[in-house]
DNA sequence: CGGACCGTTCGGCCGCCGCCGAAGTGTCCC
DNA sequence: GGGACACTTCGGCGGCGGCCGAACGGTCCG
């Protein structure tokens, strides 16, 4: 029996515990960047409440996953942006010809609100995400012709805004996130995080339900309006 | 039996690929970019004939790899750039602690020289890619600052070094790639591709033995010099 | 034509893993 | 204290999937 490359190994533990249908629904749930109890992802999951134990146990395991006990509940949530973003590349892998058909009224509308506008774990996404992002590289302030960075008066906008840009560690400033139902890029990094932040706390949007799905609020549209000429009711 | 989503399905269906030991040092073998038989990848896997060419058919089907078939030979290669890049983003998140041990002194010096420059499907990596990275950064070519792409006077040095930038299809045209050995970004996409062309076609590098080792040449220790102020043989 | 070689198909074996329900632990609240 | 609740552990079941060797089909070459 010979000896195996590690790296092939750790490539196959990591993507095992992507490998199981349970697993992913529970995954891509919390790209919403919130903390979840185990009993609520058992029930997103339609799985056994000790099935389900087990899988969060895998994935904080594998580093996946952080979690945090408070009283008799156990939320979790993705572990930092980084397994964040391997999420989302995965699932933009899959995309192409799996689109998510509404099975009711409900998720219909959930569904398309969903498509307007949501975060994707820090940032915005959606329509409203690849909106912003078009209009901050239509007006110069996002260039995509030779990679993917703001320019220095897009620096400037976000502090002329007030959006602080905290560079923290290595994350980068900006970077492309690919959209999952639209197929193109939109920001993500600290900026696109820092304006997704801004946006929730100035009041631009608030979540529907408590699910990922954004609405941009009268405010919000005004603002978007006045610094990005973004037509946010155009949005539909 | 509740119906499930499908980008579930379809996130486990195709994080399956990836979760096997065996499949995994084929997709890492590959990542050289080059085109490998059935029988190479058995030998390099160490499993049976029969049990890899199931593994191929798998990886074939579900679209990571395209297979070439000439005479008796079945030629299989990573699908396309997208592909490459997804293997190398999951390699990245298992490195951390993962280091690659060599187990004899073959190994070990076919170990240091893969540190020290490499091909990454289409581009440099190892430290010479780190240090080709750096001394484009460093001379205000491309910029990490504000994200992750060329300046313009980058762009002017690729046309004036005689490297031909073409953007086709949606490929950026600068990004990152974290590599494996070092955990530092350095330069992919378009023009990491076709940098990498131009330095094995002028002769600045050739492929050591039939791996993905590369070693630079006099010649290219010159170029590198002249063009970046790179000094190659510092990279030991 | 015959032998060497590459790859595939098939049957069978084995182990892993996801699932559940039942029972147990700890927490909260009345 | 007692009951409701969130979660975990355990045993057991069933299925999937990776592995091999043997047999077979195709291709190349002498």
């Amino acid at each position: 029996m010979t000896t195996r490359d590690p790296r092939a190994t750790g490539l196959a533990r990591l993507a095992g515990l992507f490998a199981d249908e349970t697993r992913a629904a529970c995954l891509l749930a919390l790209l919403d960047g919130r903390a979840w109890t185990a009993s609520e992802l058992a029930r997103h999951a339609g799985v056994a409440a000790s099935t389900l134990s087990e899988h969060l146990s895998r994935l904080v395991a594998g580093g996946l996953l952080a979690e945090e006990r408070q009283g008799r509940h156990r939320y979790v949530r993705l572990a930092d942006a980084r397994i964040a973003q391997l999420v989302e590349d995965l699932a933009a892998q899959v995309a192409p010809g799996t689109a998510v058909r509404p099975r009711s009224l409900r998720e219909s509308s959930a569904g398309s609100a969903m498509a307007r506008g949501r975060t994707c774990y820090d940032h915005l996404a959606g329509r409203l995400g690849i909106a912003v992002t078009d209009a901050l590289t239509a007006r110069g302030l996002l260039q995509q012709e030779t990679g993917f960075a703001l320019t220095d008066t897009g620096v400037a906008w976000f502090a002329s805004a007030g959006i602080g840009l905290e560079r923290r560690g290595r994350r980068p400033l900006a970077r492309a996130c690919l959209d999952w139902t639209e197929r193109r890029p939109h920001l993500a990094g600290v900026a696109g995080a820092a304006l997704c932040r801004h946006a929730l706390d100035a009041g631009w949007c608030v979540r529907i339900g408590s699910e990922r799905a954004v609405k941009v609020t009268a405010a919000g549209e005004q603002a978007f309006f006045d610094l990005l000429g973004v037509e946010t009711a155009a949005l539909l």
